[in-house]
DNA sequence: CTTGTGCTATAGTTTCTTTCTATGTTTGTG
DNA sequence: CACAAACATAGAAAGAAACTATAGCACAAG
C-alpha cells in the first residue's frame, strides 16, 4: 500500500473511471489501471467491480474510503507542512532576554522577523538577570539575549559591546552641545542605575578621571526606569543604545558621551543543541541589527 | 515522500541510528541510509545533523515529526481496517424484514452471525407488509425479508415457501396425533390470521375441500398474536415454521397440517447495487437456515 | 448488422527506485 | 595506535512504475 495507490483509489472514486483517474494523476490509463490493481492484490479483496466495462465502487471500497481519506488528508496536512517548514514559516522560537530590551526593542525586531511568517510561534520571556541565571540551565529557550555581568555555563556566547549615550530632558542647557562629558556634567543632578550594574563603576570611574563631582540624584533599577526620570526632568543620565533611540525622537535628548562607558550584553545560545534555520536566521538577523546600532549608535528597524 | 521514508524516520527517531532503524525494517544499513537521505532530498531541509558520526534530529525534524505520526498512525489504521475489511469484520448491514421474524427468529441468526465480527454493524428495520412496500424503492437496505404478497419493482427475489403447520394448546384432546387435517379441526374454535394474510383463502379453501366447518374464534393481524392466543387456550390454528418452532418446546404443541398450506417468503435486494461480501455470506446463511427449515419443518440454529 | 466510441485490461519495454554487498570515513575507546 | 561503531558511497541486481501498443467488451448510431 502506497500514497500513489491511495491517490489512484481516490481519483477512481472521485472521476469514477479509471481513465479519468489517470487524466487527474497525470499518467497514463495502463499505469492507473495496474495501481488500482496492485492495491487491490494486496489488501486482498476487490475495490471496484468490473460491470459493462466501467468501474463501480464496492460497499467494501467505501469502508475502506474513510480511512483512506483520512490519511490522505494527513498526507497532505504533512506535506503542506513540510514546505512551510522548509521556508521557515513554521516553527518556533523561544527568547529569553532582560526586560529592559523586551520592552520595545525586541517586539520590533520579532514583530519584523514575522511578517511573511505567520506560522512562526514566538514565546519572550522576560527575567531579570537574577532569574535569567537560573533559567540558562534548565534549556528552555532557543536564544537569550543577557547583560553583562552573567555567569555562563553550557552556552555559547557571542558577545556585543555598545558604547552608552548621554541622555537630557529636552531644553536642557546643554541640549545643544553635539557630545558631552564628565565634566560637563559636574555637579549635574544623574540619574544612575544601580552600583551593581555595569554601568555604575565605569561611570565612576569617569567622572573620578576628570576630577567631575558625579550628583547621584537618583538610582533606580533599569534603563527604562532611568529614561523615565530624564524625561520627566529628573536629571541626566546614561544610557544603552536601545533605550536612547526609543526616545531619542521625542521625550530625551541624546547626545555622544565622550568618556567610554561600555554596554556589553550577549547573545547565548544553548550549548550542544542543534539550532534551526529559523533560529539561524533570527539570530542574523539580531547580529546585523546590534552591527547596525555599533556603527550608528541607533538601532534601526531592518526587515 | 512515501511511506517507508516515514516509517524509516519513525525508526531512526526511535532507536537514535540508521543503523538501529534499518535492524528494525529488516532491511540494510546503507539502504535505511539512503531512504533518509532521500526524504531529505525531496523535503528540502535536514531532518538530521551529522555530528560525530552519529545523527541527531533537526529541530526541524521535530516540527515534522508531529505530522509524520499522525499520517503513520492513519496508515496503520487503514491496514487494520483493510485486514478487518478482507477478513469481513467490518461492514454494516441493513436489514428490513416484517416484525414476526424479528422477534425472535432474525435475533438469532443475526447474532450467530455477528459472533466473530465484532465490528460488524447491524441495523434491523421491521414494517409492517404496507410499510415495507414503501421502504423497498427507497434502497436504503441491503437485504429485506418479505411476506407474500407484495408488489416487488427493482429488486432482486428469492422465493422461499414453506408449509404451514398447526398449533394446539398443550393438553389439547388432539395433542397426541402426528398430523392433524382440517376435518379433525371441525367446529374446532380457531384462532386465524386476517383475510389479507396469504394463509386466510388457503385454509378457507382447506376446510371447504374437506367438508369441514372452519370455526373461526379469533382474527388477529400477526403470527405472534396468532401463537399467543393458541398459547392460552383460545382454540388451535396454523402457524407458520418460524413462529412454531420458536413456541414448540414450550407452550404449544405443534403438529404437521395435512393440508398443504403454503407460508411464503421472499429475500429481496436491492437491483443493481453491489453486494459486499459481508452480504452474501449473511444471505448464504439465511438461505442455509430457509432450506433446512424447509427440510425439517423446524428452523435450527446454524453458527 | 456493422461500425465507431469509450472504457478497461494485458503485454512488452524502458526507466527509475530500492535493495543488497563491499568498502571508505569519521569518531570515540581501550 | 588499533579497534569498534556509526554513517556514507559505489556498483550491481532485483523490483516497481511508467510508457506505448493492442485486445476485449458494451453501448449507441448509422
Amino acid at each position: 500500500m502506497n500514497f500513489r495507490q491511495l491517490e489512484c483509489f481516490r481519483q477512481v472514486l472521485a472521476t469514477g473511471t479509471v481513465t479519468g483517474a489517470a487524466k487527474a494523476m497525470g499518467i497514463s490509463q495502463p499505469s492507473a489501471s495496474i495501481l488500482v490493481a496492485n492495491l487491490e492484490r494486496e489488501l486482498g479483496f476487490a475495490l471496484f467491480r468490473r460491470v459493462n466495462g466501467r468501474l463501480s465502487a464496492t460497499p467494501e471500497a467505501q469502508y475502506l474510503w474513510r480511512d483512506v481519506e483520512r490519511t490522505l488528508e494527513s498526507v497532505e496536512l504533512t506535506t503542506q507542512r513540510a514546505r512551510q517548514i522548509r521556508d521557515q514559516q513554521f516553527g518556533n522560537l523561544v527568547v529569553a532576554t532582560y526586560p529592559d530590551i523586551a520592552v520595545d526593542f525586541l517586539p520590533r525586531i520579532v514583530s519584523g522577523f514575522r511578517a511573511g511568517r505567520p506560522d512562526l510561534q514566538v514565546r519572550i520571556l522576560a527575567r531579570r538577570s537574577q532569574m535569567m541565571q537560573g533559567l540558562l540551565p534548565t534549556q528552555l529557550y532557543d536564544l537569550a539575549i543577557v547583560e553583562w555581568p552573567i555567569e555562563l555555563v553550557s552556552v555559547e556566547v557571542e558577545e556585543f559591546v555598545f558604547p552608552c549615550v548621554c541622555g537630557l530632558p529636552e531644553g536642557h542647557a546643554l541640549a545643544d552641545r553635539p557630545s558631552i562629558g564628565p565634566a560637563d556634567l559636574d555637579g549635574e543632578p544623574f540619574v544612575s542605575l544601580l552600583p551593581e550594574h555595569m554601568v555604575y563603576p565605569q561611570t565612576e570611574s569617569a567622572f573620578a578621571a576628570h576630577g567631575a563631582f558625579w550628583n547621584i540624584a537618583i538610582e533606580t533599577q533599569t534603563m527604562e526606569s532611568v529614561s523615565a526620570f530624564i524625561r520627566h526632568g529628573a536629571g541626566v543620565g546614561l544610557l544603552d543604545p536601545f533605550t536612547a533611540q526609543r526616545y531619542s525622537r521625542g521625550g530625551i535628548v541624546v547626545r555622544r558621551f565622550d568618556a567610554a562607558i561600555s554596554y556589553r550584553i550577549a547573545m547565548v545560545f544553548p550549548r550542544d543543541r542543534l539550532r534551526s534555520a529559523i533560529l539561524s536566521s533570527f539570530a542574523d538577523k539580531l547580529r546585523a541589527v546590534f552591527e547596525s546600532v555599533k556603527r550608528t549608535g541607533c538601532p534601526q528597524a531592518h526587515s
